[in-house]
RNA sequence: GCGCCUGUAGCUCAGCUGGAUAGAGCAACGGACUUCUAAUCCGUAGGUCAGGGGUUCGAAUCCCUUCAGGCGCGCCA
């Protein structure tokens, strides 16, 4: 819409004495087609021009030189409501996405800016559970969200890969690990040490002491430490790599905290010199008033903390790569910590402090309550895309049995399912896992999506034709129902633009939702194929731009966008 | 106790930088496949937008307050 609220902009502006751009911001799209296009609220000029609403836009209908979109404008109540011609709309918009291809909806506000993105960031010696999934999948779709508007942007994983968890896991692993080389089933035998260590520190709290020593060799370097350390991390980090090439997802950087061990020293002495830190209790703090608890940088055991290595790593990051933003996707539950770090740099007198953003989401929880991987009371990610992919087979089998390549399409789907999941609303909500919920293929769904896709794509295959160019004559686009369908494109960089700048997925996730919606509308409205040729060449044309959009915009979620399935 | 988040149809949620009769999906009921993939579409039914104040020409949307739920609050990450 954005293309036409500039046109009728340019023509209203003059008449208001307003800059185009304020009067781009002020139109709105009406609740019913029936009402007009494009709608300009008279309201707020009330007041100054010392008239009514509906009279001032009576007078700007009649004084208004109508754009060479425009068919008619009509006053109604205080609305100045305008009707687009639709077969001018239906050009302009098919043109640019023939256009502008797979950078339809892109933009350059970003080009020559760095961002860096911090997400999915799993603990090592731990299972990926369903609980990293939103870091995981909405980290990824933010990236390819500010790449998109021209943004340079740097994933990092932040492996949660040193702490005290590690004295812990060392512990158990020469205790119970029998010195198992973890060549097979690595992270499930880790795992279960790790939950035995936290069962058998209930009846012996020793063990915690012991744990805590064997962190502190770890931080001075000892050789037995880091070995086993190394031992974990290495079949750790080899299972991830799994997982994430199976969800499509890459990183710049597998830089986790012990990245930045050696870093920390300096970190704390930027600190320290800022003359910000206190004592307190033998521990190093920054004192942050009396709003917020204040931030604990090193035990009184001389071990540092995840702030300190958060810090480092900021500093880290802005010395590497001279970022506008460094964005943090990372649960709610830790919006103190954010908070606190952004203090600190605050009284240290950074700017990094401004570039500091912490994109928070929702908890995941089973409906018995809180995941805990501890307890050991979590759903594995591999076992739900395994089920979700197995479903998805059995659906195939009754419905297509004679699809080519149906294990990969499965794979595609059930997985699509899933991450869509997690992206189809707000991120703020707490999320309950429900096995018939993710195994649900119908209606506002992954696979919902990406049927709509591949039916589009199945058409233009039938079709026999490879160039779908537009004809001259565009009167078979004027149905309500293709109308409809190309509004909706026209929307794609709107919502492209707020899903970036709210860091909110999900707004592009409804959008596709609507735009499907839309279009199966149409394709049950109207016959494509075997109609008079004119007809037939612009609805292909039409089924070829939703395909591109749908395709873009599923991946920009992360999702495969299927041929046929 | 203090701070952050959430509260919209039976269920899951959109809409929240204020705008015209509050929208989807699931579930229920009734329809549409000899025709481009029915993982689809159409229709019916379903709402004190948690409650109460306020600001405004106009409030689900902004402010205050109460209630309910989630999360967090110095040596975990």
């Amino acid at each position: 819409m954005q293309i036409f609220k500039e046109q009728v902009a340019q023509h209203l502006a003059p008449l208001l004495d307003w800059e185009p751009s304020q009067v781009v911001d002020a139109l709105e799209i009406p609740p019913n087609s029936k009402m007009g296009d494009l709608a300009f609220p008279c309201f707020p000029l009330a007041a100054k021009l010392r008239q009514a609403p509906p009279r001032i836009a009576a007078d700007l209908a009649e004084r208004l030189e109508l754009p060479q979109v425009v068919e008619k404008v009509q006053a109604v109540g205080g609305y100045l409501n305008f009707f687009l011609k639709p077969t001018v709309l239906a050009q302009q918009v098919l043109e640019a996405i023939q256009e502008a291809g797979d950078t339809f909806g892109n933009s350059e506000q970003g080009v020559g800016k760095n961002i860096v993105i911090d997400f999915s960031s799993p603990n090592i010696a731990k299972p990926f559970g369903v609980g990293h999934m939103p870091t995981t999948v909405l980290g990824n779709s933010i990236s390819r969200l500010y790449t998109a508007l021209g943004y340079n942007v740097i994933r990092i994983n932040h492996l949660g890969d040193w702490g005290t968890q590690f004295g812990a896991m060392i512990v158990a692993y020469l205790k119970w690990g029998n010195n198992d080389p973890l060549t097979e089933d690595a992270i499930g035998k880790l795992y279960r040490l790790y939950v035995k260590f936290h069962q058998e520190e209930e009846k012996e709290p020793s063990l915690r002491d012991e744990a805590r020593a064997w962190f502190n060799r770890l931080e001075a370097g000892d050789e037995e430490a880091t070995r086993l350390w190394k031992l974990f991390y290495d079949v750790s980090l080899k299972n991830f790599r799994r997982t994430y090439d199976r969800l499509g997802i890459e990183f710049d950087h597998y830089t986790g905290e012990s990245f930045y061990v050696d870093k920390v020293e300096d970190a704390l002495e930027r600190v320290k010199a800022a003359g910000i830190t206190e004592i307190s209790d033998g521990a190093l703090v920054v004192p942050l008033g009396d709003d917020l608890p204040p931030c604990l940088l090193q035990k009184s055991d001389g071990a540092t903390l995840y702030a300190t290595r958060d810090l480092a790593a900021l500093f880290y990051r802005e010395a590497a790569f001279n970022p506008e933003r460094i964005i943090y996707v990372v649960a709610l539950d830790q919006s103190l910590h954010f908070q606190q770090l952004k203090l600190v740099l605050e009284k240290m007198g950074l700017p990094l402090a401004d570039a500091l953003v912490h994109v928070p989401f929702g908890l995941v929880k089973l409906p018995t309550g809180k995941m805990s991987t501890r307890r050991g009371h979590m759903v594995l990610l591999d076992e739900v895309l395994e089920e979700a992919t197995a479903r998805v087979a059995e659906i195939i089998a009754e419905k297509n049995p004679h699809l080519p390549n149906k294990e990969e399409v499965a794979e595609q789907v059930g997985i699509g399912a899933v991450i869509f999941n997690n992206l189809k609303n707000g991120r703020m909500r707490d999320i309950i896992f429900d096995w018939d919920e993710v195994l649900n293929f119908d209606g506002e769904t992954g696979p919902y999506l990406q049927y709509t896709h591949a039916r589009c794509r199945s058409v233009l295959r039938r079709s026999g034709q490879q160039e779908f160019t537009l004809p001259a004559d565009l009167t078979g686009l004027t149905d309500e129902a293709a109308q409809q369908v190309l509004k909706r494109l026209s929307q794609f960089g709107e919502a492209i633009d707020k899903a970036a700048q709210t860091y909110e997925p999900s707004t592009v996730s409804r959008y596709l939702l609507d735009l499907a919606q839309d279009f199966n509308r149409f394709y049950n409205t109207c016959r494509i194929i075997g109609e008079d040729p004119a007809v037939e060449a612009s609805r292909l044309a039409l089924v070829d731009a939703v395909a591109t959009v749908l395709r873009r915009g599923l991946y920009l979620l992360g999702l495969a966008a299927p041929e046929q399935m």
